[in-house]
DNA sequence: TATGAATGAGTATTCATTCAT
DNA sequence: GATGAATGAATACTCATTCAT
């Protein structure tokens, strides 16, 4: 159990433009034509991989064989194996980041009053992350220990605090008291009430559709009170 | 602190007899005198280690040397090196839901009102986990992989709702609707947040004290405002 | 695979009188009463440990846990583990001698010439070695790196060889030539044949019924005729 | 000398063009030049070692070692230590095979009659398995718990038999009886008997030279004269 | 650039034997 | 004598990374 991943040392600096969309890791740019096939299978194999085994427990020779791609390309584009677990990584919650700014902006489109949006905007994010649920469990499992990605995760999820807030915001008049404080607030209980049940449906992620749809519900129902709501004044005992 | 994880039931703070059951773990109980010190030296130590280092990368010979024991022993107790550190994890579990009972009874003792009772509970229950942090994230994370761990996690979590649901319903009179569901509800949310924002804190569990005390108070407001409000009715568009 | 049996040293000079049938191994005489039940056991449930696998992979536990004997007896009986596989082996191949005399003497009884009396003891020999073949194999697997085994198993076969021998001898006036060199031929040849046929039946000694009898028959053909044919002169080429 | 045992069949000599078939055991054929030198060096240094000790309690780092081969080197051509081993043994089987061949060719072409053939036949068979006795053990050692050596060891033995029994019709005149089936049996009795004397003089296998000597000549006339001969009818007692 | 063979450190586990009780 | 808990040496195997071709 010791030593599976050797840390590598402080990633050598980008020199050229690193125009790959997620976080900026140790890889290097392909410059030829043919290598970005190339590039594009090592990454795409990797996926594949460690969806299908729900963790990072694949080898660099897995990757050689099914992707078509000799050991050697891989450490000509990525500086490590933890490189390349990386770029999988942010790739997939830059997928998700998109997909949500497109969530968002078609509930907004639909939804007059914070009432109607809330619910909408909840159940749309629960069924995001639900669908990537596999891949998000690795990121927060990965962040627990690699600085690196649990930065590229923090970063992801300012992202998606800002994204929530804005958009939030275009209630603004319905909410009661600091409206960004409590956007924020709100963001943080919903993300953190769907990922944390998500890492309990480890097995069937459809299994309980009663219970999840019933928490999305009262998610949605106690983040609308807490936001429409002035809160009562706190009585001494 | 031999426990495992109680099973589930009524909150009925084991008090007075604390009948500590014979481990359902692949563990075997010692039968000796001096067997007893070299067990609790083991699994005390295999506790440090797995503390110190943040995950479970230590290696039985550490144990054998530090802990003044051999690895033959530590053979005789449990059956491989996952036992011992499931048992390690399924005692702390064991001893921080015990700490939860006494808190909980504390707060119930001092607190009139549903409006006093939840911020008391809420920081409590938050403190509870913030001291248990690290050992936290190491159940979590092994949960991940390991069906026995998370067995013993989902137990845990179960016993905690509990708990918890069983000491709102004092107030009972005081919460609109479906008391029994909205508790519930309210567990999951409050645990989720609380467990999420630990483990962002990875390196600095102290850093935002502010921001602590702030997501603590706003997580008790909107928990009490959901168990306290009617739902209202939703509109359609 | 190294270092299963570490090497006893030379074994303790058996002081007193060792009244067991077999070899003399590195075994203490029980001097108590009931210590025979006890010593029993362990000869016993190492016996069928042994015929159960196969082989003389059971542990000192297994034979402790089933037998009802403590690790400490056990010791207090033979030196080593190997003296115990020792034991059980010489008591086994003293049983089959045994059963060997029995058997000629019946052969002699009912048979009037050599002829009569090859085809049925190369038919009872073959079938008491194939009655205890497990044991056969085991103890012919050990005598070839354990030399006192192989020093048991010499004496056995030579002990088999004289009885065989002073039996052929009976019909002495029938045998062509030196009528003890031939039989000892005639020993080995049976022997060795036979042997080496069910070291391969290694699945199911009774797979080839046909094949069986018929090496038994021509075995027998083939050394009777050894024994009352006058050897051709050699010709030169 | 990388080969396996030969499929049985006819013993036709491989006189000329010897193709090594890939070897079927688990072993990865080599591809680059250098990779041919190292996997050389593995296989000798196992197979020096084997022989050396009489046994295959080697550890691969000794292999490493004395070999100059990385650890890493020998799992990349062998699925594991098991498979280094059955590959030595394979060879060595498949060396023996050649042998034989040789040794009956010539054998045949200075013999004019059965009578002559026989005692050489046996005395060369002889021959070859004493000089190769050590391995010989080793293999009907493993071959007692190892399917797959006992797989090639029986395919060794028929093959033997085939060669051998293909060479004694050349004398198909002067046999009585089912010529085929009494070769069969000749060499059943023939292989037995000496591998088992091979087995018996582990420490000094030249030790008593008049007995195997002796041996040879009373199994070859023995052999010859159940060959040339009619079967005795067999009378009742 | 590309390839993939070679490298080698690091660790859980078994079980015969001992010896304190 | 009897017990059985404690001892600890010894070894196969993985896989990220390097570098000769």
């Amino acid at each position: 159990m010791k030593g599976q991943t050797r840390q590598a040392g402080p990633a050598s600096p980008p020199s050229a433009s690193v125009e790959t969309h997620p976080a900026p890791t140790a890889m290097r740019g392909p410059t030829q034509q043919r290598s970005v096939a190339s590039l594009h299978r090592m990454i795409g194999t990797a996926r594949e991989l460690m969806l299908e085994r729900g963790n990072e427990d694949f080898t660099l020779q897995d990757v050689s064989q099914r992707g078509k791609v000799s050991i050697g390309s891989i450490y000509h584009r990525f500086e490590s194996k933890e490189a390349l677990v990386r770029s999988v990584i942010g790739a997939e919650l830059g997928r998700m980041g998109a997909g949500e700014v497109d969530m968002i902006r078609a509930a907004l489109a639909v939804s007059q009053t914070l009432a109607n949006y809330v619910p909408r905007y909840v159940a749309g994010f629960a069924e995001g992350l639900r669908d990537n649920s596999v891949m998000m469990r690795l990121a927060m499992q990965r962040a627990s220990f690699d600085r690196e990605v649990s930065g590229t995760g923090e970063a992801r999820e300012l992202e998606a605090s800002n994204t929530a807030t804005i958009a939030l915001l275009t209630y603004r008049s319905e909410i009661r008291g600091d409206c960004e404080t409590k956007a924020r607030i709100a963001f943080q209980v919903i993300f953190a009430t769907i990922a944390r049940r998500l890492s309990l449906d480890t097995s069937d992620p459809f299994s309980s559709k009663q219970d999840w749809a019933l928490l999305i519900a009262e998610l949605s129902a106690m983040t609308l009170g807490y936001l429409i709501t002035q809160p009562p004044l706190r009585q001494a005992d």
